[in-house]
DNA sequence: CTGTTAGCGCTTTCAC
DNA sequence: GTGAAAGCGCTAACAG
């Protein structure tokens, strides 16, 4: 600590003039005369005075301080709902705490403890792969405590979620192949414990019915989408007969099954097109030919945000899921067999 | 805020035991008996207590809190750095505010003020591009406030800095492509007001002379390293004779000139070999015959931030540079011409 | 428009 | 080992 801060009763003896006027004048308000909020002002500065947002957050019982965890700030993804998250509170007047639970269940539920012993006014959340018991939000959310989930949402009791349409996301991804050609689709999907791959995985069969494809389940891949995940589904993929297109349920897995394909000469996308999830920008830096989903990041964040502000202001039940609408951004319009 | 928060005085109340004793009990003091502080610890949980830290801040003057201002927490090396300070102040007990300046110098001035407003114990800061002016700093540091600078160095005054060492890894990476047999080496520099590209100027130049290589002004091209950039730059070396190699400051420049090269048919690395500043793994996936330098990211976390709490705890002066020792990622020894 | 007073929830002397 | 009492820095009634 810096030794010797100034609070607002060293200005108040040096200008003699009561503390709680100090007070008033330093948070401008209108019941000090011009004349002494200037002096106020003046000798604040003179004497480099820094409110303690401490105390003054314990009294007013009021942070102006909201919380978001999410699982790596280092994802694209995560890093641009923060954007939007923060724009957004900033232009409110909130500060916003970011952590990072690494996919950790103890972590965050450590986090949210801390998050709260701090007196966040709410909390924007994107829960940890590992979550499956919600037990640490229970007691908040039974108390009306404001908490949005985005992402990756909260499907028990009564809670505010923030998605994008993964089903419709996905039904448009394989759509766009079949439309572009191709017949003999490929889905990498991702365990299906978590219902957001249940969803891209609906949309891709749904698709292939509306166009009456049949339904192969060997082609229907399931790892857990990591880059080693790709390889060895790119592999497999070279195992099948017939595969002219893929439509991966996240972009790792896609990029480094195109990266391997490559490596064997098979040109990406007159021989295997692709079709992956992401906004990652470097996508289409690594494959120019690769359609991907834009997942609405930076504005999920403002619309968790502008939700998040309604609840802390009791404006809002607590109990409904906006769901974003995802659009396919087609780089490559080439991909025709 | 939660409505009727449980305080240490409502489980004084529940137990007819003073409050300052559940406060001794719930601060583990030896100070309490076991048997009481048992029932004060049973008598908190089924209240579901939760202690507000900002009081307990304010009454200490310790806010066990770190601040930690990056340009973009989205860039793999802030990500990284930020796991080391993590696990570094964790270990200690202490929570960390996470925020980014977005390379703006407004926002870095107001993101310090924040964070002093909310008492943190001290900062880690690498501070933004643009940032020339350090006079939101000089008051604290005049003050002996603990701020580590890392990465990118305040080299006004008397400070404590982190930073690797940027010559040493510059000329290295110019050496591995001489010793691999490349005589006409390109460098991709970076704006010369930064004193980390003109040290890594300095590192190629050096190593030119080392090895009697006859240094030429048109083989310094210098430009902000962004993707545009390194496509523009790849440009100009297809107009230079005899190019066999390039040393690029940093890895965006490298990634995006090598993607350009590759449309044109030029073979890395067997015409055109490069080496790029970075520790991103997707280099590797995006180009894995990219050598690379180590830039000691996440070690760069731990020591900044052991720096840190040796200055909260009095314990260093505060007048020191610690260079950390990078290392060449050599993923494709065949750059041989 | 300004001053008086009380207190947010916690910690910490100082008694006993 | 426990209680009484004061106070961290700020804000917000309530007076005047």
């Amino acid at each position: 600590m810096i030794k010797g801060k100034i609070t607002i009763h060293d200005i108040s003896k040096a200008l003699e003039i009561d503390s709680s006027t100090v007070s008033r004048a330093l948070n401008n308000s209108p019941r000090v005369s011009k004349k002494t909020k200037t002096k106020i002002l003046k000798k604040a500065k003179e004497l480099g005075y820094q409110r303690n947002s401490l105390a003054s957050k314990l009294r007013t019982n009021r942070s102006n301080t909201i919380g978001v965890i999410v699982p790596r700030i280092s994802r694209h993804f995560f890093a641009a709902v923060i954007s939007g998250i923060e724009e957004t509170a900033y232009d409110a007047g909130y500060d916003v705490i970011i952590c990072q639970s690494l996919d950790n269940y103890e972590r965050e539920k450590k986090l949210v403890e801390t998050l709260l012993a701090n007196r966040v006014d709410g909390i924007l959340i994107s829960i940890s792969m590992e979550t499956t018991n919600y037990s640490h939000f229970k007691n908040y959310i039974d108390n009306g405590f404001p908490i949005i989930y985005f992402d990756r949402p909260c499907e028990v009791d009564k809670n505010t979620n923030v998605i994008i349409n993964d089903f419709k996301a996905s039904f448009e991804a394989t759509e766009h192949l079949i439309l572009n050609g191709c017949k003999n689709i490929v889905h990498f999907s991702g365990p299906q414990s978590t219902t957001l791959y249940q969803k891209r995985c609906k949309g891709y069969k749904a698709a292939l019915k509306k166009h009456n494809i049949p339904l192969r389940k060997e082609y229907i891949i399931e790892s857990n989408l990591m880059e080693n995940d790709g390889i060895e589904n790119a592999k497999k993929v070279l195992k099948l007969p017939l595969v002219d297109a893929v439509f991966s349920a996240n972009d790792k897995a896609a990029i480094s099954a195109m990266q391997y394909l490559k490596t064997k000469n098979i040109k990406i996308p007159e021989d295997i097109a692709f079709v992956g999830f992401s906004n990652e920008p470097i996508s289409a830096v690594i494959e120019p030919s690769l359609t991907t989903v834009n997942q609405q990041d930076f504005e999920m964040g403002k619309v968790a945000t502008t939700l998040l502000f309604e609840q802390i202001n009791n404006k809002s039940s607590i109990n409904e899921t906006k769901i974003l609408e995802p659009e396919l951004i087609i780089r490559n319009s080439s991909i025709k067999k």
